[in-house]
DNA sequence: ACAGGACCTG
DNA sequence: CAGGTCCTGT
């Protein structure tokens, strides 16, 4: 396979994206960092107690009974969530998925109630309270001592801006980074965390090259807050997780016993038939995303700059996807999952529906798939270098979550609900908007993906004959959508005088490129990877050759070229294996 | 853009 | 029968 060099992408777009990549992994949020950070801390959750007497204002006290009253209710309350009412709110919010709902419905299959294996729905027991009550009180010390810095920072010349919204700013303080209060240093310690944790004791080192802003009391009392808040948030997931691996085994779900096992032994997983369909690392979230899944294969000017090879995308025997391992992996992503009725209920403070999926549709970054006809008569061939890549300008950054407003504690409860790991695998029967999203994309890998393959890839879908005939039509009407599209570029390219098929390629900034991107990818999620570009390429080339040759004629002609496409499947990154993959797709 | 269905094939 | 294409309807 001689492809020629004009294949290879303006070396100016690959510099574009590298640096959004960068920036986008210095914005987006790291919570999931921060939860990381906590769990392996070796430290043994000191009483939470202790960190009350340092308000020692009977005020807290006063809160503190008011809080235990609540979570007294809570426990007595049956689950807040029946699937009935979460379905009625869905159907409400969410037209989309209700349509969804009622298609499955139609179906032979009988949709019952979801599987009470989950833990929601059984009545929440000793531990569980002792833990919710935890959570509770540490909440309030939280928000208590963010109070206080909020006071400390009002107070500094910087206050102004800070006064505006102070709602705001808490949430913002938990979404990124929580312990800085200047942005400045916040951004500084996000691109500092870029990838790696950085160890808590750095914090002071920060403080010492942090710009003086305000008196030294007042950033002495930050200082102080700061730590205090550090701590507390640390105790407070480590005493979670501490309280959910210590409780009685009654409490323990069967997946939790295998994390337990994986955490000390390291490796072994108990359920081969799955593969390592949940074996995720923990760190999933934190996983930037522009950057090339395939392992070991570099971004960039070096690997573009050298003619294509093979090994870009390794071609697969069927359905045999290796699985590259993070060696951070020693705790699927599952095993901490029985935080799911915690997590449910903060969902639905949240807004967002049952499945840990937004209620409200990602916005999607309509402008770049709008063109002009003048655009759409460009030829795929001819390279634009002043045209780039519009469409990979992460719009939807701004779009995060600003969740239908819970106007109390909203900040707290996203933070925590961000440190709870989100990951709470959901076995449903449905199929949802957000698996058709995560099929598009595996279609950049997989033009003929076998069943197994897909049960692999979609661990949290109860697989019947109808759903994955579903399934498989999906990557059926990719196909055709793909194959209708290279015809007609091949054609186009035919009648525009097109003599070399070697001229014909698919670049990233080629028209063909961005129809399909915009619908295999829309929102420009995920990078398309170079991979696919070949494997259009050559498609188009195929196409090209066929019709140029008069093959079009015969009724079957397309089927030699479905035969080569289909021996070019390649392997898909395992982060699309994550059943939270899509979740991870609409926070970002 | 998706689903349903007819029809073909191994 | 599973899985594929092609056509059609919404």
């Amino acid at each position: 396979m001689d492809l020629p060099p004009v294949l290879l992408s303006p070396q100016s777009q690959t510099g574009s994206h590298l640096a959004e990549t960068c920036m986008e992994r210095e914005r987006s949020p790291p919570t999931a960092e921060l939860a990381r950070d906590s769990f392996p801390s070796d430290q043994v959750p000191s009483s939470s107690l202790t960190d009350t007497d340092w308000f020692g204002d009977e005020h807290i006290q006063a809160k503190r009974a008011r809080v235990e009253t609540i979570v007294r209710g809570m426990c007595l309350s049956p689950s807040p969530m029946v699937p009935g009412s979460a379905r009625a709110k869905e159907s409400s919010c969410c037209p989309e998925i209700a349509r969804e709902r009622k298609r499955k419905q139609s179906l032979p299959t009988h949709q019952g109630p979801l599987k009470s294996g989950l833990g929601w729905d059984c009545g929440p027991k000793k531990g569980e309270t002792r833990v919710k009550e935890q959570l509770n009180l540490l909440k309030q010390q939280l928000r208590h001592l963010q109070e206080h810095v909020l006071q400390a920072t009002e107070q500094g010349p910087g206050g102004a801006e800070q006064r505006s919204s102070p709602r705001a700013k808490q949430r913002n303080s938990f979404l990124s980074s929580p312990w800085t209060v200047d942005s400045k240093v916040h951004q500084r310690s996000n691109k500092d965390t870029c990838g790696a944790v950085k160890p808590r004791t750095a914090e002071v080192h920060q403080q010492a090259e942090e710009p003086v802003l305000r008196p030294s009391g007042a950033r002495a009392l930050v200082e102080a807050l700061r730590k205090e808040l550090n701590r507390a948030v640390s105790q407070a997931v480590d005493s979670v997780l501490q309280q959910m691996l210590l409780d009685p085994p009654g409490h323990l779900t069967r997946q939790e016993l295998s994390c337990q096992r994986l955490a000390s032994e390291g490796r072994n997983h108990p359920s081969p038939p799955q593969r390592s369909a949940h074996k995720e690392p923990l760190a999933l979230a934190t996983l930037p995303r522009r950057v090339p899944p395939q392992a070991g294969v570099p971004l960039g000017s070096s690997s573009l700059a050298t003619p294509l090879d093979p090994p870009m995308c390794p071609v697969s025997p069927r359905a045999v996807p290796k699985p590259h391992q993070n060696p951070l992996t020693n705790c699927p992503l599952t095993a901490v999952s029985s935080h799911i009725w915690e997590n449910q209920i903060l969902s639905q403070l949240l807004g967002r529906g049952p499945n840990g999926h937004w209620s409200g549709s990602p916005q999607q970054d309509s402008s770049s798939q709008s063109h002009t006809s003048a655009e759409s008569a460009q030829q795929p061939w001819v390279l634009s270098q002043q045209q780039l890549p519009l469409s990979f300008t992460s719009v939807r950054l701004e779009s995060r979550p600003l969740l239908p407003s819970v106007k109390m504690e909203q900040g707290v409860l996203q933070g925590v609900a961000d440190m709870i790991p989100f990951s709470s695998i959901h076995i449903q029967e449905g199929l949802s908007p957000g698996h058709l999203k995560k099929a598009k994309l595996m279609f950049f890998f997989t033009r003929y993906p076998s069943s197994s393959l897909l049960k692999a890839y979609f661990p949290d879908v109860q697989f019947n004959r109808c759903i994955t005939s579903q399934m498989i039509k999906w990557f059926s009407n990719f196909r055709e959508f793909y194959y209708i599209q290279m015809e007609k570029y091949a054609r186009q390219a035919i009648s525009d005088g097109v003599t070399n098929p070697k001229m014909l390629t698919v670049l990233r900034d080629s028209e063909i490129f961005r129809v399909l991107n915009a619908h295999y990818n829309k929102g420009n999620d995920f990078e398309v990877p170079d991979c696919f570009l070949e494997i259009a390429t050559l498609t188009l080339q195929e196409f090209f050759r066929a019709v140029s040759a008069g093959k079009d004629t015969d009724p079957s002609w397309k089927k030699p070229i479905y035969k080569i496409i289909s021996k070019l499947d390649s392997d898909i990154p395992e982060i699309l294996k994550s059943s939270n993959y899509p979740q991870e797709l609409f926070r970002n």
